[in-house]
RNA sequence: GGGCCUAUAGCUCAGUUGGUGAGAGCGCACGCCUGAUAAGCGUGAGGUCGGUAGUUCGAAUCUACCUAGGCCCA
């Protein structure tokens, strides 16, 4: 294609004389390979204590919570570490001082089963001294490989002064804190049930089970009712199901649901009890011949009288409440149990009324708590029964079965065939592979209610700032019904539960004044001290059993749960480092309403203070894929958190959490991020052309605000708007809002018109031309502005363009969050501008046809008609000192007035058919002859093809040289 | 099964107390430029606002149910 058009001849070059951008600034950000180098430049340089330093607000707090010390970190991590950095460094750069000091939580049955795995066989040789040595060197290790991998995202944190749980001052605060709670005498043991693996002889968490097939007995038993029920002339009995024979013995309630209905029926001459929904399948399977002609009963079908062979069998029905508190007899012991109510009843299997035995199940132990039924469990450390279970004292419980079995047979309780089996999902030990039982053990327990502990922590969440709002019921409820927390823990790798017990009756002492001083040991020696040190050197001298006067004592065994150890991090973090409680914020996945949020509250107003320890708590979603799903490797939609490094570097993953809505769970997919890199490159090019046409600027070249041309002040305007809302959004935590803000503006306001505009000016004029000088000093705000407003979440790309900015100081960190100036914003201008960019888009639309005819937009004369509105701003703009054909980027603009529409008819754009109020557009070949420097036609052009503009600046160049 | 929450263009997100034809940025298609050039500009096409049924003169916006998904429990 040729590039000379008709009637002009071959042009000189005047590229040389123009000032085109030159930068430094890379086009090509290279995160993954030059973000490592600007990490260390900050630390080296100290940036993050001067960033603190040069804050002379109040201080703000945002109290880090721990991560725990194992593996690498991954996506939600990422996400969390990246919004506190957001928080501190916003919050910083405004003028209140935000140190965050990164926490790990370093103790706990995760790392202990880490260690098991590396220790493999030879774990049993170990004493608990050698695994907990294990455990710690474990533990430091992922300390310091998550610090370097949060380092690496860019995170200023107090890198070189973290806290872990397990630091011998941090497990003394733990005991002190857990002396104030047990002087406020919230601390109890009691019993609760656990899975216990009777080969092991040992107490098992939820993560150590594993679930395989078993075959159990399968046994309806009847319970008989010590009283006739209403309406029934005949003695009834409770029918339940169960898997687990050997538990009858604990038996103490049998739970029936309050919704569901109950009918009793006629069987073999009594009448029993079941769930009206469940009568058809419990016929079918202890009575077939019940049902009309030996039909089937499918589950879940509805009930249906007629499917049974005699329905005057049917004597009464219930509501599952009306059941309440009735009494039964036990058919093997001589007790009684009684009815409860039970939401987890279901109508799944079974019978619909529950066998409930508080010492072996978690259900059962819930609705024992609720009934004031104790958690009876007579089966020792070896799964054999105790003296309470009478005729099986001594059997293993998995041998009683069909003994039990057979004795509810002689005893006419057994309904269905001795003999029957299920097979079905059973826990197992994860070690030993055996089944496992759940049985309860002593327990230390924090009351909920004594101290009132669960009415303070319900007031004092509403002294809390919770974010998003919805925080604030999702913890009420959870706090509302949570039973008392039981912070015993069978494990080794953990901060020891400092109690004693008399060797002689076996009280256990958990004394505050006991505890004190244990903790004073811990503070030198660390936690190992329990079990290195003999039990004497943590009893006061002369203390005696308060129950009968012993002097010898044994040490507790367990260890406090580590939601303990994270809870008090408020004491042991804050308050120990003379920082004032409350935090401003703590700022967490919303999982930690449960975990973290509620522990700290707890451990707060348990030891005796006042309020939450945190004014603000801010939540988190969970990061997914595209489609909402959960982020996992079987699944294929795992995204390497490595590999994302790798691939876009930090920056992106910075800026992946800001475009986030984290309130909800937040997108994660290569796509997503491929989709951020051209949002990035967006922002970074933006920065770059304006770092471009700074390179013969410097800041005293500036041209003073009141007189710069109403273009320039229009995009002062408009950045200063930016800056307030991006402050606004800030303050509200709201990153969403200030990445899309920055986006809007770098491509909308900016790229696509404000530096569009201003190419003429900046290219063409003489290098000194106050105009140009005008661009340029707008230009040099802006990038500024970018760069100080983005540094929280951009910070290498922020800071690296900073770099490149005349006149700037040694860090964007350095330099503050810029303020919204008030003189600078100008709603009048704005509004006007508003309705001149209607107007360009219409002759956008209409250039654009004229392009298809070939003709580009500096070869278009634009013809108006303006009216209305559009006519009023084309004169206020003008008088201003505006020149429309630099608004339009056109050779020339010409004002038809007053309108002839028919004179405008044939070139125009879609816009003939627009309100009248607009004004007609007519695109027109401009006149004269093209300037060879500028590409403006212009009536008048000298014999070196030049304007008269060009002709002077190009007569000044040749002066200089 | 329970508590809390989510579901708007291919993607990330806006949509104020229900009210003119549902928006932005990015991506996409087409075109331009080659003086931001592994850049830049323009034009344009995309949505039955998860589904169903209600309340209302009128619902993306209120109610119920359903579906899919998330966290925490059970």
């Amino acid at each position: 294609m040729s590039l000379l058009r008709e009637g002009s001849t071959v042009s000189a070059d005047y590229k040389d004389t123009t000032n085109l951008p030159r930068t430094a600034f890379p086009m090509k950000a290279d995160l993954p390979r030059r973000e490592p180098d600007r990490v260390t430049a900050w630390e080296a340089a100290g940036t993050y204590r001067r960033m603190l330093e040069g804050a002379k607000g109040e201080p703000f707090t945002l109290h880090d919570g721990p991560p725990y010390a194992n593996g690498h970190i991954h996506q939600g991590h990422m996400l969390n570490k990246v919004l506190k950095d957001f928080v501190g460094k916003s919050r910083t750069m405004a003028g209140r001082p935000a140190r965050v000091i990164p926490g790990w939580d370093c103790h706990g049955l995760p790392i202990e089963l880490a260690v098991d795995k590396e220790l493999g066989a030879s774990r049993k040789e170990l004493d608990k001294v050698a695994v907990r040595r294990a455990c710690r060197k474990h533990a430091e290790k992922f300390v310091a490989l998550q610090k370097d991998e949060f380092r690496r995202l860019g995170v200023f944190m107090a890198w070189d002064d973290p806290y872990t749980t397990m630091a011998p001052a941090y497990e003394a605060r733990i005991v002190r804190e857990l002396a104030a709670i047990a002087r406020a005498g919230a601390v109890y043991r009691g019993k609760k049930p656990v899975y216990w693996c009777v080969n092991d002889r040992t107490a098992l968490a939820e993560a150590e089970v594993e679930y395989e097939e078993h075959d159990s007995p399968s046994i309806d038993v009847a319970f008989p009712l010590e009283a006739r029920l209403p309406g029934v002339e005949r003695d009834a009995s409770l029918a339940i199901w169960t898997t687990t024979p050997w538990t009858l013995p604990a038996n103490l309630a049998i739970a029936v649901h309050p919704e569901f209905q109950y009918v009793a029926y006629e069987l073999r001459g009594r009448a029993v009890v079941v769930a009206r929904d469940l009568l058809l399948p419990f016929l079918a399977a202890v009575a077939p011949q019940e049902l009309a002609g030996g039909r089937q009963a499918a589950p879940g079908a509805a009930f249906d009288p007629a499917a049974l062979a005699d329905p005057r069998r049917l004597l009464a029905r219930f509501d599952g409440r009306e059941l309440e508190g009735l009494t039964y007899r036990h058919p093997l012991f001589p007790r009684t149990g009684k009815v409860v109510l039970g939401e987890h009843v279901t109508l799944d299997a079974g019978t619909g009324l529950v066998h409930t035995a508080p010492g072996h199940g978690q259900d059962d132990y819930e609705i024992g708590r609720r009934y004031g039924l104790a958690p009876f469990a007579p089966v020792n450390a070896a799964g054999r029964f105790t003296e309470e279970a009478g005729p099986w004292a001594g059997r293993k419980v998995f041998d009683a079965n069909p003994e039990i079995v057979a004795a509810l047979d002689a005893a006419g309780a057994l309904l269905n065939r001795p003999g029957e089996t299920l097979t079905h999902s059973y826990p197992h030990c994860w070690r030993c592979k055996k089944p496992v039982i759940f049985r309860a053990t002593d327990q230390w327990f924090i009351s909920m209610e004594k101290g009132d502990l669960r009415q303070r922590a319900l007031a004092a969440i509403e002294g809390v700032s919770w974010i998003p709002p919805w925080g604030h019921d999702r913890i009420v409820s959870m706090v509302e019904r949570r039973p008392d927390w039981c912070i015993s823990r069978q494990r080794a790798w953990g901060v020891p539960i400092p109690a004693l017990y008399c060797e002689g009756c076996g009280e256990p002492l958990l004394d505050p004044e006991i505890l004190d001083r244990v903790a004073d040991i811990f503070e030198t020696e660390g936690s190992d001290a329990w079990f290195t040190r003999p039990a004497a050197d943590f009893l006061p001298s002369g203390r005696r059993c308060g129950k009968c006067g012993g002097e010898r004592f044994g040490k507790e065994e367990d260890i406090l749960d580590v939601w303990f150890d994270s809870g008090v991090s408020h004491a042991a973090v804050l308050d120990a480092r003379g920082i004032p409680l409350p935090a401003d914020l703590y700022l967490e996945g919303s999982d930690q309403h449960r975990g973290w949020f509620q522990a700290s509250l707890l451990c707060h107003l348990g030891a005796g203070r006042e309020d939450s320890p945190f004014r603000s708590c801010l939540t988190h979603g969970f990061v997914v894929d595209e489609k909402g799903q959960k982020l996992s490797k079987s699944l294929g939609n795992y995204v390497d958190p490595q590999k994302l490094l790798d691939q876009h570097g930090a920056e992106l993953i910075r800026l992946w959490a800001a475009a986030a809505n984290y309130e909800q769970d937040v997108p994660l997919s290569e796509g997503i991020m491929a989709q951020l890199a051209e949002s990035y490159r967006k922002i970074r090019n933006t920065l770059r052309f304006g770092l471009g046409n700074l390179y013969d600027f410097q800041p005293g070249d500036r041209v003073p605000a009141r007189e710069l041309p109403v273009l320039d002040r229009y995009a002062r305007s408009l950045l200063h708007r930016f800056v307030l809302r991006v402050r606004e959004a800030y303050e509200n935590y709201d990153f969403n809002q200030v990445h899309h803000e920055a986006a809007y503006l770098c491509s909308t306001d900016l790229s696509a018109f404000y530096f569009d505009v201003l190419k003429d000016r900046l290219y063409c004029s003489a290098p000194g031309d106050r105009e140009r000088r005008a661009a340029q000093t707008v230009l040099h705000e802006i990038v500024d502005v970018l760069c100080r407003t983005l540094a929280p979440i951009l910070s290498f790309t922020c800071e690296e363009a900073y770099g490149f900015l005349p006149g700037h100081a040694s860090s964007v960190f350095l330099a503050g969050m810029p303020e919204a100036d008030g003189a600078a914003m100008d709603q009048g201008l704005e509004d006007r501008m508003k309705v001149l960019l209607g107007l360009r888009a219409r002759v956008k639309a209409a250039l654009e046809e004229f392009r298809r005819k070939g003709g580009s937009s500096l070869d278009a004369f634009v013809r108006l008609a303006p009216q209305g509105p559009e006519a009023a701003a084309i004169q206020a703009f003008q008088e201003e000192g505006g020149r429309l054909a630099e608004l339009l980027i056109v050779s020339g603009v010409g004002i038809d007035s007053p309108i002839d529409r028919a004179a405008i008819a044939p070139v125009t754009g879609p816009e003939s058919a627009a309100p009248t109020l607009c004004a007609p557009v007519e695109v027109v070949r401009a006149a004269g002859k093209r300037c060879a420097r500028c590409w403006n036609w212009r009536e008048e052009v000298d014999a070196r093809e030049l304007c008269g503009r060009c002709g002077r600046v190009v007569d000044a160049l040749g002066d200089r040289s």
